[in-house]
DNA sequence: GTCCAAAAGTCTGGAACCAGACCATTGAAG
DNA sequence: CTTCAATGGTCTGGTTCCAGACTTTTGGAC
């Protein structure tokens, strides 16, 4: 360090190489897999053996981070044949303050911080989908996500937004960029839910859904990006607008 | 799973919670540093108390970590006080077959799931940093690394450049933001340290770079956002034609 | 009704990792 | 030339985590 402290990237370099112990990480990431709705209710997650080996973690420490969730209302455990650890989570409806109160758990700077890297990865996820040449699947799974998102009751109307979204970016075909944008997704999720899903938002967000999937369709990445970028940026409005 | 399994996001966030082990995570981080310039050559790593704090790891790991990396060569580890451990690696001059290899090792798939990531993220950071408003002093490091880079030294120049590139994430104030511009980078750096750097392609590269910070200082996203793609283009198609 | 396969639940020995105390070396300041 | 502070080097006991073998439960197939 030293002489090249001021350089750059120090601090993105020499962070934490691990996050927490492997129980609390399994925790976090089972946690996130049920509210951004990849295990919706009702389903069941992988076996303990298949899961344990997916997350490159001990059955033992898969079992600890399960049963903590299962205590803490998320799952429920059958055994048996048949059996597994199903999902039992149902997005709850915001009560008043539950956006305050989300903010002051993540601090005021994560907040700007994860909107600020969603925007740039959504952005450049839809600038590239949008420059690449696209299928007829790919067509077709992009106008089925759009479908769903508009079809969807409002009880699954952020589950189908998410599934929207993450499309885009696992369209492109990267993992790490698909990677990216759900981590910046789940980075808002808990701020999302603690605000309710109004009729009026809903139709503005579905002319700004129908306008991003129409410039990829249409091969312009310059549309394409300035489309999410109008959404993200009603989205930030909106919540700050409940902050205020 | 099983219902929800095709609906999305399930790739992204059922993988390892864990890269590897502390030892072989910590390696892969300080080789990182060392070979984006992070710290540069004859500078030294910080104590081994500080980092392995900074680092989350014991100091037994990182001990270990550091003498793997004096063992291959990249670190000269001194004790007593005013001793440490210093950086001796300098970019080696690449030789033909250099790329053949570094590709082979990676993956072609993962070269195109790099070059994807990269080209959105640092897109979207473009994008981003010309849409905020910026102070005196932003302007000021923008105009610095552009300068530097435009300046450096043959052997200095992938250094300097990488400052410059990561600076546009930096400078957007999301930490997310620019751990993900430097993630990028670092997947492509042994791939561009493997082809010679020649006089054309700087000169073509610094009227890019110019186009940038023009964008950025101008306050048109639109304009930053094409910039970076064209040049990140340029740089993609040098590797692919090096590879042809 | 019996059997079987798939799943959760349990146990054990060992490897990885850690926190903290302590030792050894070095170069500069006095 | 003695002292001292900062640094790398070493040791110890305890915790976390793992791989794998084994047990129990369950519901369907025959």
């Amino acid at each position: 360090m030293d002489g090249a402290a001021g350089v750059t990237g120090a601090v993105s370099l020499l962070r934490p190489v691990r996050a927490g112990n492997a129980f609390e990480e399994t925790v976090e990431r089972l946690l996130q897999a049920i509210k951004l709705g990849v295990v919706g209710h009702g389903d069941k997650l992988p076996p303990e053996r298949e899961l344990a080996a997916r997350l490159g973690i001990s059955r033992v420490t898969l079992r600890e981070a399960i049963r903590a969730l299962q205590e803490a209302g998320y799952l429920d455990v059958r055994r048996g044949r048949y059996g597994g650890a199903f999902v039992v989570y149902r997005p709850p409806s915001p009560r008043k303050g539950d956006l305050r109160r989300a903010v002051n758990e993540m601090g005021e700077s994560d907040l700007e911080d994860a909107l600020t890297f969603r925007m740039a990865v959504e952005c450049g996820a839809a600038q590239v989908l949008a420059g690449s040449r696209l299928g007829p699947r790919q067509r077709e799974t992009l106008n089925a996500r759009l479908s769903a998102v508009n079809d969807a009751a409002p009880a699954d109307y952020r589950r189908m937004d998410i599934a929207f979204h993450l499309a885009i970016a696992e369209l492109t075909g990267s993992p790490l960029l698909a990677g990216a944008c759900a981590d910046a997704r789940l980075r808002v999720t808990d701020l999302l839910n603690a605000i309710p899903v109004l009729r009026p938002n809903i139709e503005h967000a579905a002319a700004q859904h129908a306008a991003i999937v129409e410039a990829i369709l249409d091969g312009d990445p310059e549309a394409a990006r300035r489309a999410v970028a109008e959404h993200l940026e009603g989205t930030a409005a909106l919540l700050r607008g409940f902050l205020a």
